[in-house]
RNA sequence: GCGGCCGUAGUCUAGCCUGGACUAGGACGGCAGCCUGCCACGCUGCGGACCCGGGUUCAAAUCCCGGCGGCCGCACCA
């Protein structure tokens, strides 16, 4: 039996996670998780929460934006677009393809995004596609959307999507939030809450799931300051970068962040700075250094929206490296595709000490051409190119022969570009945005997999004390002579306290102990006879077994402090060495 | 969606091939109680299951069909 195997078994005995609806047998991408799972994770999350948002409570807030999104939200983010996959089946080998990649290598053709499934099929046929792998006929064109759609309202023709990503929850607004913090960058919008993806067939259990839990940021900054200022850049990345990835090696580089910026590896200071968090978060769930790496996504394999993503990996015992969580450097992508979609100006002003002499390129929108394309939508998208970087629309269009806004492609033919000097009093732009992106399904999962140990035939989860799921279990000695009512006592006033725990007199003290150790709690505090003379309780540490008297007025202390670990382990490290 | 394997108490499993003595057995866990001076002690007792539907048969956990679900592989995983 796998270790995953007995994670697996564990979870569903004792009441961590299982599959959902089991009463009518159950659906494969839904979690059901039990009062001892959703500690565990309520405690993951907070975990994230003091890295992400309070260690940078100065420029980052957490918000809370709905599920349900409107269908122009994902329209302009480009989730419709490119969110939807087209498979086509070999008729005679029976194989699977996404029918964009099959055409595209096939007949050098691009930009089949905007493509209908009709419209696939009959390029298949008329530019005679085959089977890549055995030369047979290809099928019709299937369309897979993953975006899980409903409609807003009932008898309603107004589409929504569950979002895929808490992302565009911050994107659509972000005005107001950079407005509530008192327009300034740079600005960290965070957010944990439920995303929807509606996988083709998930499997691997608690890994790939159609419902689960986003813990997501989006740092917007100025791309004329790139720099964090709260980077430090002696900090170590273990990576393997895009280059490596191409030629199929994966052994990880360490790096400094230093060297890793200045060899062009990583983005952007903040993608950097936030890879060094989540190492350390990581870390702290349980997984060590060298059982986790960032890889590089290459261009093809990476989502629409981002020019650099790394994937942080965990090694898992059975499934291997499985991501935990996305850094995407998005740019001002999202922004900027809103604008077009709006028409509204998501730019952010900057004022200079005094006015000074700029020259910029200006986008000079060709009027008729964009109405001929693009009709009832041309004002909004001649509105929002009046509003873009010009350089980065020159260069773009230069390299990839369009610009991309919002699922609207800007041709050669739909601008002019000229070149201005002027007196300003400061600048617009769009900022830049370093997203760092958490799936808490899967760092609960790798956790207790890490946690879990074997000891002379008994299971012991060993979590970090900081997020045990049970912070301390409380027991009498014996069921007799005042033991109970004591240990119901002291149960009362850690509980009183605020502190997750139990209690426990059923069966032997040794059994009671095994049963606490199975699910991780970290301290066990016996009531014996010496209690009831002087006022004192045993505490036993989880891990070594070894145990230390105090007395019980020192008790909410001293488990509190040891189960928030951070900064404050002096006093109690001294208990169990 | 395709192919292979599979579905029995909370968990793990025996039984299925060869239909009937299966009132479906065991282990672990749970609960109640006794016992218990520190690592799953022992004793007594109590609950608890054949995925769903149809068929064959005198008789179905067992055979057949369909459905649902799971695991593995293919594909997919922005």
């Amino acid at each position: 039996m796998s270790v995953a195997d007995k994670v697996m078994e564990l979870a569903k005995r004792r009441g961590f996670f299982w599959i959902s609806a089991e009463l009518y047998g159950g659906v494969s991408g839904f979690l059901d998780f039990g009062p001892l799972g959703k500690l565990l994770k309520r405690k993951i999350e907070e975990k994230w929460r003091y890295w992400f948002v309070l260690k940078n409570q100065e420029f980052v807030v957490e918000i809370e934006t709905p599920v349900i999104t409107p269908y122009k939200v994902f329209e302009a983010s480009g989730h419709v677009g490119h969110f939807t996959d087209y498979m086509v089946e070999c008729l005679k080998c029976g194989r699977k393809f996404r029918a964009d990649h099959v055409i595209e290598e096939q007949t050098g053709l691009s930009g089949l995004e905007g493509l209908s499934e009709e419209q696939l099929t009959s390029i298949i046929t008329e530019r005679n596609v085959k089977c890549p792998e055995c030369g047979g006929q290809l099928g019709t064109v299937k369309k897979f959307n993953l975006l899980f759609q409903t409609t807003i309202g009932p008898y309603s023709e107004n589409v929504g999507f569950a979002r895929p990503e808490a992302a565009q929850g911050m994107f659509t607004t972000f005005n107001r939030v950079y407005n509530v913090m008192r327009n300034k960058l740079p600005l960290g919008i965070a957010q944990i809450g439920k995303v929807m993806r509606n996988e083709i067939s998930p499997r691997q259990g608690p890994i790939r799931l159609r419902e689960f839990t986003i813990m997501e940021l989006e740092l917007f900054y100025d791309p004329q300051e790139p720099s964090c200022h709260v980077l430090d850049k002696n900090e170590v990345l273990r990576l393997v970068p895009e280059d490596s990835v191409a030629k199929k090696d994966l052994t990880p580089l360490e790096v400094t962040v230093e060297e890793a910026l200045r060899k062009r590896l990583v983005a952007c200071e903040w993608l950097a700075y936030f890879m060094v968090l989540a190492q350390k978060f990581v870390q702290e769930l349980g997984i060590p250094w060298d059982k986790q790496m960032f890889v590089a996504k290459l261009p093809q394999e990476r989502a629409h929206y981002a020019t650099q993503v790394y994937d942080q990996v965990v090694k898992l015992e059975k499934w291997g490296w499985i991501e935990v969580s996305g850094h995407a450097f998005r740019t001002d992508y999202d922004l900027r595709g809103h604008m077009a979609s709006s028409g509204e100006d998501l730019r952010v002003y900057k004022q200079f000490q005094s006015e000074v002499e700029v020259e910029e390129v200006e986008v000079r929108p060709l009027v008729d051409a964009i109405k001929e394309d693009y009709e009832t939508d041309a004002s909004a998208i001649i509105n929002a190119l009046k509003m873009m970087p010009g350089e980065r629309v020159l260069e773009e269009i230069k390299s990839k022969g369009f610009f991309e806004m919002g699922g609207y492609r800007i041709y050669p033919k739909h601008v002019s570009f000229e070149k201005v000097k002027k007196n300003v009093k400061g600048r617009k732009f769009i900022p830049f945005v370093a997203e760092p992106s958490f799936g808490a399904e899967r760092l609960v999962y790798a956790s207790m997999e890490y946690a879990y140990r074997e000891k002379d035939g008994r299971v012991i989860l060993s979590f970090p004390p900081d997020i045990a799921p049970i912070e301390a279990v409380v027991l009498p000695l014996v069921n007799r002579d005042g033991l109970p009512e004591k240990a119901r006592e002291i149960y009362g006033m850690l509980s009183f306290r605020g502190l997750v725990v139990e209690y426990d007199d059923s069966g032997s003290i040794g059994r009671r102990y095994a049963r606490a150790d199975e699910v991780g709690v970290p301290l066990a505090i016996t009531v014996d006879y010496q209690t009831l003379r002087d006022d004192t309780v045993t505490v036993r540490d989880r891990d070594t077994w070894k145990q230390v008297r105090v007395r019980i007025e020192k008790l909410p202390e001293i488990v509190e402090v040891y189960i928030k670990r951070r900064e404050l382990k002096e006093p109690l490290k001294k208990l169990f060495e």
